[in-house]
DNA sequence: GATGAAATCCGAGTCAC
DNA sequence: GTGACTCGGATTTCATC
């Protein structure tokens, strides 16, 4: 069962949002319970679904992934199916960070990362407008990343 | 000094990158070096910054952010100190999760996370059509998180 | 139900090689 | 790069409230 969450609930889970290399003993001394509280209430927040996983930030430019593309798409049709199709195909690309259902003058939002600007190319003409209904798709090369991936703020 | 990655580094990455928390002896096993080796190349993988950091993600239904909202923004006028200014004003926004300056029908584009629309309304109000330089504002909710934050694929 | 103290166990970090 | 050793933290037990 899912209850609430008290103020050291919370306060675990923004430092380890911030910092999720934290020790279990440093945690515990951060929000001033014993070891062994800290280290069964971190058990609940994961077992809760409150924290998802952990992961480590990888720098995109150091893996040479530094070209950053948003792409709005609209789709030929706006039926249930048609939908269905497209998500599932988007989901196999591994080179889509963000793949967004929005409303407004496009169907989809999605955030890629690719190594340069040919290589986007490359994978548009091949994967993106290859991708089942869709009718037509606006690039939007970013110049520059002003914030990105900030953390949550609860 | 910034060396080459080897696949052992590179399989580290994915590694961590799929779960932060993996122990060091545990790494080292699914790279089959020794305790000692591993956490050597951890540590540079910190110290040369192919790393930023680790973090929990935290479940934003479960902390009342189920909300997402991309936002295309146009500015005034086109120059560095309008955009610098608006740059500085937006890294302030602790609800906007991405911020980035994209050619084409916008200067800027930003991803949201908010308690609900009715949040969002008056956050829109109130704060995002108060940034400076600020002509007009896009807004696309949300409807369905297709992917989020998928890992970075290299 | 929750907690913290203590006891055990295991891994991180450091050493010599 | 490996293996060993030491020390500190992770995890469990248990008494207590």
């Amino acid at each position: 069962m899912t209850s609430e969450l008290d103020r050291i609930d919370l306060k675990m889970l923004r430092l380890l949002q911030n910092n999720g290399r934290l020790s279990n003993a440093e945690l515990a001394k951060l929000v001033d319970v014993s070891a062994a509280t800290c280290h069964r209430r971190t058990q609940r927040l994961f077992e809760e679904g409150y924290i998802k996983s952990v992961r480590a930030m990888v720098e995109p430019q150091k893996v040479d992934r530094g070209a950053l593309v948003m792409v709005g798409v609209v789709l030929d049709r706006s039926t249930p199916e048609s939908f269905g199709t497209f998500e599932k195909a988007v989901a196999k690309l591994n080179f889509v960070l963000d793949c967004n259902l929005v409303a407004g003058d496009f169907d989809y939002f999605l955030k890629i990362r690719v190594r340069d600007m040919a290589d986007f190319n490359r994978i548009h003409g091949t994967q993106l407008i290859a991708l089942p209904g869709v009718r037509q798709t606006r690039t939007f090369f970013v110049m520059k990343e002003v914030v990105d991936n900030a953390p949550l703020n609860f």
